[in-house]
DNA sequence: CGACACATGTAACACGTTACATGATTTG
DNA sequence: CAAATCATGTAACGTGTTACATGTGTCG
């Protein structure tokens, strides 16, 4: 639920039309988070419908501005200062894939751990490669680059530690054997 | 697009009815990854429309019994080797308030980051405690909680790097700084 | 009997995606 | 003028969520 939010923002200085909306948005995520147009414009109605926009009807040049209303402003800032729902997190699909795997007889899972791992890796270095050609001074582009870095190293992480707690649980079930997993937050402070 | 291929999973066994399709799926994933009843009935729904499950409309005891057919077993393996789409990736809500909140004259988005920070931490701490009472050999459990772990460590090190990369950027526009902040994947291995 | 858990289902809605259709404006 | 680009929209569909309604079996 973040693209309506997005389009008030990006309303506040002033009112805009649909696929300028579109750009601004590209503008800032594009290779990393393309926006299809068609949403922009779905997005708008339901807005105008809630009462969060409302539309200059004008017909300048057949382009139909939007401008964000008091109420627009009160939810935006609203949603603003709410922390993002955590729980209960969205269901990874990757994760639910290794777990099909564990159940159903036959199959490596090992050798799956590793085909997703190469793949990931793969991915990142394509953010990567974004994130260097970005301008020097597009710092939306290289956030949003980073978070995405951020969130693929995590998936290679734990596709290490799985791979890793898998070779303890899946042999003869050595169950005297300690838990060495490391703790994923070993090195983080919990106050920075 | 997880759960319609895990219950097609737990399907593999012998055919099975809505509501024990559900327990088992919160029998490995519950406290972290809840899956609501209803879900699970129009999901069985869809499936059986596209043909990969039948339902063994035999009535015994008011439970309606699905049972994965060839079509079903085919696409499963289909999906159970496809890697997950990674590109394009979720918009993240958070990553899109902080831009936000970047755009916005007159917010201090150093004290957004930090609220979060604070608040990922805690939650963190929530399914640390969740893998410290799982059993000793429930595998799918921990599976989950570190995932989750690690998708939540990546969140706390992109604020922590969204903060000093704001820091730099944000004063008066010192061009001639150098980019300092640390690559994300500093400490991975490509190969394990 | 009454309460409770078991079991199934439906209705309405949300956001997101894709594909398609249509008009207006600029430019070679 | 013709083609490309700008700009708006719609239609159909997918997964997912919540709230509500309904029936069935069991047990004190």
């Amino acid at each position: 639920m973040s693209v309506p939010y997005a389009l008030l923002a990006l309303l506040i200085d002033g009112p805009k039309y649909g696929l300028r909306l579109q750009n601004e948005f590209e503008a800032r995520t594009g290779e990393v988070w393309p926006l299809n147009v068609g949403q922009v414009y779905t997005t708008l109605q339901r807005l105008e419908r809630d009462g969060l926009v409302e539309s200059d009807d004008e017909g300048e040049r057949s382009q139909k501005r939007y401008r964000i209303t008091p109420a627009g402003e009160h939810d935006l800032a609203a949603w603003l200062r709410t922390p993002p729902d955590l729980v209960p997190p969205p269901r990874d699909e990757l994760v639910i894939k290794v777990l099909v795997a564990l159940q159903i007889p036959g199959i490596d899972v090992h050798e799956i751990l590793q085909a997703h791992r190469r793949h990931v890796i793969e991915v990142m270095q394509r953010y990567t490669r974004i994130k260097a050609g970005a301008a020097k001074d597009d710092v939306a582009l290289a956030l949003v680059a980073d978070a995405e870095l951020f969130r693929l190293e995590g998936i290679v992480r734990w596709l290490d530690a799985a791979d890793a707690r898998l070779k303890q649980h899946q042999p003869p079930t050595p169950a005297e054997v300690a838990d060495l997993t490391p703790e994923p937050s070993a090195e983080l402070e919990v106050l920075p």
